[in-house]
Parts: structure tokens; sequence; C-alpha cells
DNA sequence: CTCCACGGTATCATAAAAGATACCACACCA
DNA sequence: TGGTGTGGTATCTTTTATGATACCGTGGAG
């Protein structure tokens, strides 16, 4: 998605945030703080190792999540919001209470698909 | 993308944000109320005929604006902003914000790359 | 030796999104 | 009769995103 000149800064939360997975590394890190790249996979299920490291690379480059490897056999890395990466709270805050609100929408809209 | 199954209500709303004209059409719609389909695309410099329509359409689909055509020849077709689709202006707004700081940031980090 | 755990990479295939381009309908006006 | 303006649709191509699959490196346990 290129940039389209003015007005729309929305983009770029917009260009951070999208991402078949992103949103779930988000959450999982905002909730429950730091995690490895095994339990976050864990916590996935039908994420590929690549699109899972895929994500988290491109979070990593935009500062949103942190990375930390630590020297060890078997390898170990952590994965953290940084201060910057939690300033999106308020974002998918209102994203989350807006679904809630709209999966309710649905439902009703099912119940009485005559209106 | 899929769902996910609990938590990610989160992406209900990015699914319908999401697209690359869709929040610049909000935008619009919400800033200086209902448009005609030839104002929003001679303010949206770059889209397609095509690529605007199919936007409008899905944005209409999920009843976050409404399309009114107007029996004339030749044709004129509004759209406007439903009561529920104004509902997802705290999240437009929540990111216009962040992307402000966003881009501020990206400035600091130009002027001090050594950091 | 051999195998395992962990967190990867590399390669190739598929699907989904976006874009270019051409065409259409129709009342009206010259 | 032909051209104009609006808001489209139909095809085809290109670009991006996602996915499947196989392989890699290392040090310790057996």
């Amino acid at each position: 998605m290129e940039k389209v000149p003015e007005q729309c800064r929305v983009e770029d939360a917009l260009n951070i945030i999208t991402g078949k997975w992103k949103p779930i590394i988000l959450l999982h890190l905002l909730q429950e703080g730091t995690q490895r790249f095994s339990e976050l996979k864990q916590k996935m299920p039908g994420v590929t190792q690549k699109m899972l490291t895929k994500q988290l690379r491109e979070l990593e480059e935009e500062d949103i999540i942190q990375r930390t490897i630590y020297p060890q056999v078997p390898p170990k890395v952590e994965y953290a919001m940084t201060d910057y990466g939690r300033s999106l709270e308020p974002i998918l805050e209102a994203m989350h209470e807006w679904g809630r609100n709209h999966t309710l929408r649905k439902r009703q809209k099912q119940q009485s698909p005559t209106s």
C-alpha cells in the first residue's frame, strides 16, 4: 500500500498492524507479556514457522516488538512489546471493542433478516 | 484473512477498514459528508474507476456506507456514512493520532541515525 | 555416533489484492 | 447523426501476501 499525499496518516498504523497474524501476536504480547517463539507458535494454531517469523520480523523492523536472543543451545528467543509498540494499545482496544459490538450486530441481523 | 478462534475480535474491524483506498474513502465521507462518486474519485488521485467502485461496494456490503442512486441521466450516485459506519470513527481517530506521532518519530530517527 | 530441541532459512506454489484497459447505457444537446 | 457526462462492468495482467515443504546448526543426552 503506497502512501497517498496528506491526510491519511491512518495508513501508517494500518500498515503496521495488518498482516494475517500481526494482531494476534500483538494481543498475546500485550496481554501475556514477553513470549518465546515456541510459545507464540503454540498459541497460534495454523501459523507456519515461516509466517510467524516473517510477521515478527516486520514488527521488529518497526520497533513495535523487541527480539532477544539468548546464546544457548538449543536456542532461546524472546519477543516483547517495546514502549513504542505499547502505544498501539488504544487502537487495538478500540478495534477490539468495536469488534464485539459488530459480532453482536451480526447476530441480530441473522435473527431478523426480514427487517 | 480467516478468523482465528477467540480473542481476535480485532480482526473484524481490521477486515473492514483495510483495503488500499478504504481508509481514505472513510475519511473523506466522515470529514466532508456525503459525496458523489466523481467527487471521491477526483479527491483520490491514482485510484481507478474499478478500484473505487470495488472498495465502495465492499464498504456498502458491511453497512458502513450507504449508496443512493438518483434516477437521472447522466447518473448521479451519492455515498454517505451510515450511523453504523460512524461508529468506526474512534478507531480511525486513534490511528490518525498515532500516525502523526509515528511520522514525527520517523523524522527523529533520520536526524539521529547513530543513536 | 545419533538424535533431539529450537529457531530458524530457502525454494517453490497458490491465492488474494490491485491495476490497466476497453467497453457499455442513456438521455440530451448541437 | 454524433459527441458528451456519469457511473459503471468485463477481461486480463501484475504485484503482494500467504502457505507447504524441506533443510540447517549446535551442544548435550543416550
